[in-house]
DNA sequence: TGCGCCGTTGTAAACGTTTTCAGTCGAGGG
DNA sequence: CCCTCGACTGAAAACGTTTACAACGGCGCA
């Protein structure tokens, strides 16, 4: 049916350790025999088989990815990214989704059936706890984290607190004092130290004005878009309302926008917003906010994993820097 | 090192055979041998290897897909419902991103080298040419087309037309006979059968209410914020400019939203917009638009490619009904 | 009691590579 | 002219499964 390397050893003549060692671009072989091998290949329409070759070769040029979730903004970019750097180096993607908490069970259960699958682990935005990352690490997979910082695990994310202080600078910055947190108010820190980093960059940005965080100015649960109407809400409740606002993410920024306008405050001369994300509407909307650019977690995941292939495995941090985008929901107080 | 089959066989007292028998579920296994042999392979940790089952299988367990991009709201959200059915199912799911044409011959090219690799793809918003699905059908793989109708294979897709349809209907409705289209200009419609489709809808619609389509009420290029941006900035140009417009898509839409009030045009009182997808961003935004299922998309393609693994191969067309949902950028013209 | 059948198990032959090791052949140096 | 060395090539042993086929035992039925 298929040729096998047996076909294209024998019609070219040579031994089929010939033909995998011409095939595959390794040293010792003539030019002339190199040339022959590969037009015969051509010719029979020869792919060497994946099965065959991870069982004798030991490895795959498969690269695992698992993200919460693909269908948000964020885990979509890095997927991109690290799709690019990928099939440019002929490796494949394969990817698991670690939304539930059985999903995630799952697959640490799979986690030892994976190591003959794969030959290496994008984590995005996992965050293991202690168990968990054991159980990764003597999986003896290659592993590149994005979006956290993993003790021993080569990581990749952007400056979080960083983005959090600029963005709650740049309102200090216009005059405002009365700053108040969309989306401060998260259930579990623990699960994220993304947005613990996030609230920690807001809160220094105060404490460096002089300026005390509020309790009551910790608004809304959800970084989603109905999260940032609900925050709003709250804000209009307030006794002493502030004067701008902080939001944890773009999609919930968007959503306090629209619901801002909605209940008729005007943006910026009422309110003032700051998203942090860059998402690809944030444009349209006119939204100032902290760009992050996730691509690039995705493409620096990537070359990390790649250059693993090549014996570089330490397990060292790097910090992709943000930018502050001043678009036109932000001005001076009243 | 890692356990192996034979380590089992040995350990629980069997001969190989029955040990794989009894890890795949199968029939002719006693049932205290197989409880026997289970309990034995989680002692040593015992997991198959991935390459000797494909080869000695001849299947692999890993679905591909393949679809332009990967950070477009659409093809994320059918990423995730596939990802869903698939990993219930207990199979991989590996990518590939045909972006540019010269991803895309790459990916054609690696085809017979798939064979080996998946034993099935999945098609996102493909539109393969004659050539290219000669190609595709040659390798054998079972195949599922999504958001197109390809001859002789397994497709799903949503109601473009009815949906464009009722769109343009629900504008007309309401008292509009100007109605434009925004995205409506494409450079290669054989390129996008999809937009095609919607296109068709959209002029049907008028057609059926004795309105007849204007050409220079064809607005703007891509469908992207910024080609909706460039649509209005178009029609504020027109000598005699519409009431009201029906935007390709909804990324489109709010661009063009945006742009509008930017350039001081109240919506829905002097333009009416109607958007097509419902992006998660567009209830926030209160926008009109038609509602598509995506993700059920990517769930009815996972099942269908499961259910291809009982045989069950035929190459019939699913089509997957479209929603009206109004919101609040739509009314009555003046 | 003998026979056939069925459920269970084992033996061994694939499956198609990669890689080690040994071998050949020609060139160059002593 | 012999020896060594290096570039190239081939033979054959893994790699760890799946599966056809054979074998075995017990049971029901005649």
């Amino acid at each position: 049916m298929r040729a096998t390397i047996q076909d294209v050893a024998r019609e070219a003549g040579v031994s089929v350790a010939t033909v995998s060692r011409a095939m595959r671009g390794m040293t010792h072989v003539a030019e002339d025999t190199r040339r022959r091998v590969l037009e015969t290949a051509q010719r029979l329409g020869y792919a060497p088989h994946f099965g065959a070759s991870s069982l004798a070769g030991g490895t795959t040029g498969m690269i695992g990815l698992v993200a919460p979730y693909f269908h948000i903004w964020y885990a979509s970019q890095v997927l991109t990214g690290v799709e690019h750097v990928l099939s440019a180096s002929s490796r494949d993607l394969v990817i698991f989704a670690g939304d539930t908490p059985e999903n995630r069970a799952r697959f640490l259960d799979r986690l030892p059936s994976l190591v003959t699958r794969i030959d290496g682990l994008i984590l995005v935005d996992f965050f293991p706890n202690e168990d968990e990352l054991r159980a990764l690490r003597e999986s003896g997979l290659a592993l590149v984290a994005v979006g956290e910082e993993l003790p021993g695990v080569a990581s990749i994310s952007i400056d979080n607190f960083e983005g959090a202080y600029r963005a709650t600078n740049h309102l200090i910055d216009m005059g405002h004092t009365n700053i108040a947190l969309g989306g401060g108010r998260q259930l579990s820190l623990d699960a994220s130290p993304v947005l613990a980093l996030r609230i920690d960059g807001y809160r220094a940005a105060l404490e460096d004005a002089g300026l005390k965080p509020r309790v009551e100015y910790d608004l809304g649960g959800l970084l989603s878009s109905t999260g940032g109407r609900a925050a709003i809400d709250e804000l209009l409740d307030l006794a002493e309302p502030p004067t701008a606002i902080f939001f944890l993410s773009d999609e919930m920024a968007m959503g306090g926008l629209a619901q801002a306008r909605r209940r008729g405050l005007h943006v910026p001369s009422e309110l003032s917003v700051v998203g942090f994300d860059d998402h690809n509407m944030a444009e349209a909307a006119g939204l100032t906010t902290i760009r992050q650019r996730v691509r690039e977690l995705g493409v620096l995941a990537a070359q990390r994993m790649v250059a693993f292939a090549d014996q570089d495995r330490e397990g060292s941090h790097e910090l992709v820097p943000v930018e502050l985008v001043v678009r036109h929901t932000t001005s001076g107080p009243h």
